[in-house]
DNA sequence: TCCTTATTTGGCTATTTAACCAAATGATCG
DNA sequence: CGATCATTTGGTTAAATAGCCAAATAAGGA
């Protein structure tokens, strides 16, 4: 694999990080729901203010969100909505599920020999 | 928000984590063709055997993919398959862009005041 | 049975992340 | 200008994660 493509996995594997955390997630879902300004978030959050703004901090370096300064406040927005879509997927990850996916492509059959090992199964 | 919600966001932010990384996601990829054991993923990722084992019981542990024994070898499939739906989303985040969803519900409108700081924007 | 192969487990260390507190910034208001 | 509100930044500490090595398992094969 070159290195370009490492930096294309590590890209996109920051982009799911900054989603990975519970106060994150719930935001994006608030932030769904149109902009909010961090003392709204921080009403039904359970948690500091500066580990509020940290968390859109992290949300908006990622570029999932954005802001706007009005006033004194500062106004989040969900900048790529189509994070929201992410949420059936885990939830048939959690329901155990074998969910297919949304458009099937070829998903090809299983069967390739392991060319390190040399061999397939033998038994069964 | 109620203990049963918050316990909700964190196994949602489980399966998110467990997909965070540059080798898991390039894994999850792989097994998109089929299944293969650990050590046909090892072959390209540079990594130790040990590392490839670890992340593996990570997707596993997240219900992501599925494991069978088969002889000596393990082989690894993604139970999951709707995962790799995220990657054009999570490419659109990459690009900086505002792509919707795919399937677009009735985002509100902003503009609700702030209940906290009592009041909406003053300038502009 | 002993050897080899395939993979997992158990440390261990370095790095990252999360949370809180306190202090800094920036805008509006009196 | 000085006070106040909304939010960010910096510091600190605890906890989680990633990677490597070495040892443990488990299944076949000689």
């Amino acid at each position: 694999m070159d290195e370009s493509r490492k930096a294309l996995y590590r890209a996109r594997a920051r982009v799911l990080k900054a989603l990975a955390h519970p106060t994150r997630l719930w935001m994006v879902e608030k932030l769904a729901e149109g902009e909010h300004c961090v003392c709204e978030l921080l009403e039904t959050v359970d948690a500091d203010f500066s580990t509020v703004s940290k968390h859109l901090s992290v949300l908006r370096q990622a570029g999932i969100v954005d802001v706007q300064k009005r006033g004194k406040q500062m106004f989040y927005r969900l900048k790529v909505p189509c994070v929201l879509d992410f949420m059936g997927c885990i939830e048939a990850v959690l329901a155990g599920g074998t969910k297919d996916r949304l458009e099937v492509p070829g998903m090809t059959t299983p069967g390739t020999a392991c060319r390190r090992c040399g061999q397939r199964e033998k038994k069964l």
